[in-house]
RNA sequence: GGACAGCUGGCCGAGUGGUCGAAGGCGCACGCCUGGAACGCGUGUAAAGGGCAACCUUUCUAGAGUUCGAAUCUCUAGCUGUCCGCCA
């Protein structure tokens, strides 16, 4: 959620931020209108709830002192009808700025570039370089049956389409690349944690996912439980309501999940192959930090994810998403884009966010600071999706005869 | 699934109708002590919101109720624990 006090005390500012995130300004001004509506029918329920304390307060005393009530409690009932009025007004004003709070994006930091989709999002650096065929290079899902590593049909026969099995080398490679990772990752500071995979409402208001939302999510029938879509919800909301000692941040953390989601939006994207599943495996870096701290941190998840690609020798890509394209809780994003020869193109394998405090204001994640409470800043990068990284494998260390040479660096854990 | 017990501040824990936002302890912060530290001693220390100072409002799992007044009484839900049952 954004800062509602921010709003109200820099307006305009604030406004023009949000605009360029594509935020309907009439859904700006309501939300002006509704806080400041809030504010005022607070001011007045709370006087008449002090006077109506101080005659209950009386009322004590009296009882003590012997003397008569009666009058009292005359003043005391009538009071009282009017105070239920008070607090429904407040509560109905409270209710109504947060329908609309929730569902309001974040503020994209001052230097995201302007833009309207991903055609405008600006190219960081390459890492490495693309491999050149003497062949045509095939896509991956042609490989990976080739090689008897993925079962697309088998994978309908049990759930329902964008569902595949993986066998074999393929699964053997799976295994391997999420433990590669999840060392890689140790290796660079972030604990491993090990988190449930159903979470319920509260978890995912905190990170964002809800209420907007909810399309995009399974659901488990007759329980407030949601499959998560990515390790970051259980691992932000880890320390939901709580608050920690800032010398025990940054907290880096580092997760394998699979991921689940309806994909509801995507149309008739990627409906073949691997890249766009319903249910995907997923090593993620979670980090909680100060409020000085996520910039630093965020460089480092950043370096941390695309040394990765680069330590399995695959060319890729890193660009700052503009602010188009950026998802609802990021103030800034940086994508990383591997290489996939097959579709001749660069596409996304991992997401790395500053959420700053949007997230932990919802979450009520905070730190003691000199006494006082802050919201602390909350980032998640995926490092990295493992679906899209055997694709990556398959297609850019494809031979002639479609077999395919494995990084060396994962030979120990194949 | 059944029975019983519990849910209080960062943590533990006292508190059974009226200055209780809540004793005490731990932790933490500052000060004294010390060459420096530990120990000891002293002081301070719940959160959210509004004025942004005094102060006011709300919050003792959540919701509903009784009452002039609820952490304290009643009901419902959730969660936790223990025992039993069931199943891996």
């Amino acid at each position: 959620m954004i800062d509602l006090k921010l709003l109200q005390k820099d307006f305009d500012a604030s406004a023009a931020s949000l605009k360029r995130k594509n935020v309907d300004s009439e859904l700006i001004n309501s939300l002006k209108t509704l806080s400041e509506t809030l504010k005022n029918t607070k001011l007045v329920y709370e006087s008449a709830q002090a006077a109506q304390n101080e005659r209950s307060r009386l009322f004590g005393q009296y009882k003590k002192e012997g003397k008569s009530t009666d009058e009292l409690k005359v003043e005391v009932d009538a009071a009282k009808a009017q105070l239920v009025d008070l607090l429904e007004a407040q509560r109905i004003a409270e209710e109504a700025l947060e329908t609309i709070a929730m569902r309001v994006p974040n503020f994209p930091d001052s230097d995201v570039p302007d833009g309207e989709d991903e055609n405008d999002n600006v190219e960081l650096r390459k890492v490495l370089t693309p491999p050149v065929f003497s062949f045509t290079p095939k896509e991956h899902w042609e490989l990976a049956e080739q090689n008897g590593w993925i079962d697309f049909e088998r994978g309908v026969k049990l759930a329902k389409s964008r569902f595949s099995v993986v066998s074999g080398m393929g699964a053997r490679l799976e295994r391997a690349l999420i433990n590669f990772m999840l060392d890689f990752n140790r290796e660079r500071g972030f604990m491993e944690v090990s988190v449930p995979m159903l979470v319920n409402r509260r978890a995912l208001e905190g990170t964002g996912q809800l209420p907007k939302f909810e399309d995009d999510l399974f659901k488990v029938d007759g329980e407030e439980l949601f499959l998560i879509p990515t390790a970051e919800v259980p691992l932000t909301n880890l320390y939901q309501d709580e608050i920690l000692n800032a010398q025990d941040l940054p907290i880096k953390m580092t997760g394998y999940t699979s991921c689940f989601r309806k994909e509801a939006g995507s149309g008739g994207r990627d409906v073949r192959g691997m890249i766009r599943q319903h249910q995907f495996h997923k090593v993620e870096l979670v980090s909680i930090t100060r409020a000085d701290q996520s910039d630093g941190v965020f460089d480092e998840m950043v370096a941390c994810a695309s040394d990765l690609l680069a330590a399995l020798g695959l060319p890729h890509r890193l660009v700052t998403l503009c602010t188009g394209d950026l998802g609802f809780g990021a103030a800034r994003t940086v994508d990383l884009e591997v290489w996939l020869p097959g579709q001749n193109a660069y596409r996304e394998i991992s997401s790395v966010s500053n959420t700053r405090d949007f997230q932990a204001r919802r979450a009520k994640i905070r730190y003691k600071e000199e006494g006082k409470n802050i919201l602390a800043h909350t980032l998640n990068g995926s490092s990295l999706a493992v679906g899209r990284t055997m694709v990556a494998i398959m297609e850019n260390f494809q031979q002639e005869d479609g077999s395919i040479i494995l990084p060396t660096v994962l030979q120990k854990y194949l």
